[in-house]
DNA sequence: TTATAAATGCAACTAAGTCGCAATTAAGAT
DNA sequence: ATCTTAATTGCGACTTAGTTGCATTTATAA
């Protein structure tokens, strides 16, 4: 995944902020929020959200909120659940993909909560 | 659902504010937040925030982060999903029961977000 | 190289939720 | 019925994620 494709395609200018954000997340194996990262970027944080806003409408990221009023972030890829542990926060993808319909609506996203393997020790 | 029963059996004093908040989710058919209700309920966010938490420990309530940054309760029932949709941030309570297991983790709730029907038009 | 629309940094703001503390109250004991 | 006391309440100040206005800077295309 190349970023100066991604902006080309999308026609935006290619700014060291957007190229810092793109490249967290394309090297990043889960959703990250702006607390995952702002000690890692060198931008403001009104750029930072200004930014992926932008890449939000251009589908280049998308989100989600998750139980610890943090929203997360990830490249928009091939589409996958996620798992939310309510005890610690952390966050899986999981690979197999759940097939899920539901007449009358559109579904993007499904998010699993519980506990993960280590909070139940 | 009788609201002095619930208090009495979880040993805990039955205040106004309790019973009003009681009142609000028993009779409410999907999740509400602080937002929904706080034009309807006559004690101070505190103690609207603090009572909710000790529901939510008793198992009285539970709760989900929504779309909205929003913390959205309702009674502790029949375990079923949630939809939520991205444009509008409604929430509809999913009556088909969702039977879903992933090894070594245990599932509490499953958020389903995308778009509702109003929404897509 | 320059023009200009877009992007940035900063500071001030918003909104959901939390916390410390003094005053009040539910419920059991007398 | 009243007293006692721990639990609950309201208030105001605070925290934290995210947003906005504005003056300055910068990427791109002419």
């Amino acid at each position: 995944m190349q970023i100066e494709t991604i902006i080309q395609e999308k026609k935006l200018k290619l700014t060291a902020a957007r190229k810092e954000i793109l490249e967290l997340f394309i090297d990043s194996q889960k959703p990250l929020s702006y607390d995952d990262i702002k000690e890692s970027i060198s931008m403001d944080k009104a750029t930072f959200y200004r930014n992926i806003s932008k890449f939000e409408t251009e589908s280049i990221l998308h989100s989600f909120e998750s139980n610890d009023k943090k929203r997360y972030y990830e490249i928009t890829g091939t589409p996958h659940a996620h798992f939310i542990c309510k005890e610690c926060n952390s966050i899986e993808c999981l690979e197999e993909s759940i097939n899920l319909k539901i007449k009358n609506h559109t579904v993007h996203d499904i998010l699993i909560k519980g506990i993960c393997q280590k909070c139940m020790g």
